[in-house]
DNA sequence: CGCCAGGTTGAAGCGCTTCAACGTCTGTGG
DNA sequence: CCACAGACGTTGAAGCGCTTCAACCTGGCG
């Protein structure tokens, strides 16, 4: 039932199997459609979800636009971390990519989990590090690269999203437009190309 | 001596006398003039510095060109937290805008203290909870803003950078060029006057 | 089959950069 | 005390990177 979870939880901080049963205990589990949302901008976080299946993105609506932000597969966390945390509400939209099912952790209950076991305060501590490493990498990019480095850096690092991902989601993320990044493809297929 | 380090602190964790008296044994005091580097690209941050005195800049090194990444002034702690937490060399420098003095951390010790007391491994989740949310906040200007809006932003939220950094910095920090803010102020003190 | 969302292509335009010249302030040595 | 250097900021003109808007193409789905 859990092994994805298991195996990346364990990966950050192992638990004794009554540790882990005790935090089993509090999941709750659920299944969105294509294009549901797990969360809309003014909700509150109240949980933090695990992808067991399925894929999301997140965006914010900017002066009448989306504005993808980023994207989540099966395998990791999907959350909007900061109203979690905060417990203030989201200014962005968590939307199933394809049907989805999500384990969910109250935020209360992982408060609990928090003071009562420091392994688990721990796991916290580890997770935030995590993806705060994570948004700093993806801050170098828009910092340091042009849109086709960056196109290329995607490409390299999490290809899945080129594979699996619309165009216009892609653009998005990488900060363009999707002609921009149209142009951008057929400029490196054509160089590519010259190479054959 | 540490009033303003005890401060922050205690603000995000309180702890007994006691225990603020282990956690300060383990303090390195540092002294550093205006333009020495706390960290270079390439050295491993080995400790956390909490600035008592002073101000720093972070920034890259880009093909050939520095961007400034940050502004960490008296108060705070300036680090490059991603080399610190994964302890692998850094890839920014960090430059002291004027004379200062600083507190360190070393990294063995911030981890031993970590284990040791559950209460400091909270305070370490709290504070990568925190910076996380300040990257956050940080990406969404970039991805939602002009540089104009960028520069009332930070007009808003932190004066100080305004006030004391060299506009040569700001701009970087902008991602514009000093010759476009020197436009964007301005086109600014022309809207302003027409007010009046 | 026909529709429409997603992707491509072209032309025009704007936002920001680049480069060069000039202005201004501060500190420093003659 | 002034001359001068050098760093920081401003201004103008030219250019490039990316966007915008519109037209067209293509494949998947009702």
């Amino acid at each position: 039932m859990y092994e994805k979870l298991k195996k990346y939880h364990f990966s950050i901080v192992p638990l004794t199997e009554e540790e882990w049963a005790m935090k089993v205990r509090h999941i709750q589990i659920k299944k969105l459609r294509k294009n549901d949302f797990l969360i809309k901008e003014g909700q509150t976080c109240t949980s933090v979800h695990f992808v067991n299946k399925g894929s999301f993105r997140t965006y914010n609506l900017i002066k009448g636009k989306e504005v993808t932000t980023n994207f989540f597969f099966d395998g990791s966390y999907a959350s909007d971390y900061v109203s979690y945390l905060t417990q203030k509400p989201s200014l962005e939209y968590i939307q199933a990519l394809e049907d989805c099912e999500i384990f969910s952790f109250p935020y209360d209950r992982m408060q609990e989990m928090y003071e009562s076991n420091p392994k688990i305060q721990k796991f916290g501590r580890l997770i935030a590090e995590k993806i705060f490493i994570n948004m700093y990498r993806r801050q170098q990019e828009f910092l340091f690269f042009t849109p086709k480095e960056r196109y290329l850096n995607l490409l390299k690092r999490r290809p899945k999203v080129i594979q699996q991902i619309p165009q216009i989601y892609i653009a998005s993320y990488l900060g363009i437009t999707p002609e921009y990044l149209s142009r951008i493809r057929n400029e490196l297929k054509s160089t590519a190309d010259s190479l054959l």
